[in-house]
DNA sequence: GTATATTATCGTAATTAAACGATAAAGCAT
DNA sequence: ATGCTTTATCGTTTAATTACGATAATATAC
């Protein structure tokens, strides 16, 4: 049966955010930073780097994205930076996810 | 406290197929062609790129890509192709999604 | 058979992402 | 002050993404 749909605006605020906090999981290496996070309570960013099989500049820039994501939080301290998780964009994404668990119910035509 | 942990192995399974999940989700588009299949017992690629601001070809691309990362079915009848969620991906991302949540706790050093 | 409708694929262009090494900046130690 | 440590940024290269129009393929209608 048609039930004929309005326009999508790929524009809509919510749905940019959804997709943008998805597209910073999109990534082994930040899901893996993600959940080191989670376990250890020292985050910098070197800890991280020992424990990934990538150059610092490199887990540098994944948490750039994980920040400009919301996801992390790096707070500057004295020559190092603490990387922590974000309790809004952790709360963000649990938000997004049981969202989308809701919607997605398992329909077939 | 220095809670030493194991080197992380970029290419273990788990880890990628919740990268690959978590990728195919980030893009508006997408997400939307998600939820519109949720929402329709019709799901054709005509309807969804009447309903997208985008040509035709675009659309099938992120069909494409949807199918790929195992979240979405296409079943050819005759000359069009149905769309549906997968059930099985679907799960998947749920599953994900809950072990995320449980995981990302809120915590910060 | 000929035309029409539907969708996938091809070719292409523009943008973004991912990775590295090298370097700069800035705090700490001596 | 000099050197060491830590991290961000720059420059670069390679690869992947996103988008479109054009085309091919295939089923349906006439």
């Amino acid at each position: 049966m048609e039930t004929l749909n309005p326009p999508v605006h790929l524009n809509d605020p919510e749905l940019k955010r959804s997709a943008a906090i998805a597209k910073a999981l999109g990534h082994p290496a930040r899901i893996a930073i993600l959940k080191l996070l989670a376990q250890r309570d020292t985050c910098f960013c070197g800890d991280i780097t020992e424990v990934l099989p990538l150059a610092q500049s490199t887990v540098s820039q994944h948490l750039k994205a994980l920040k400009a994501a919301g996801l992390v939080t790096g707070e500057v301290e004295g020559v190092r930076t603490c990387y922590c998780l974000n309790p809004d964009g952790v709360k963000e994404l649990k938000n997004l996810l049981s969202e989308l668990s809701d919607e997605l119910f398992d329909t077939c035509c």
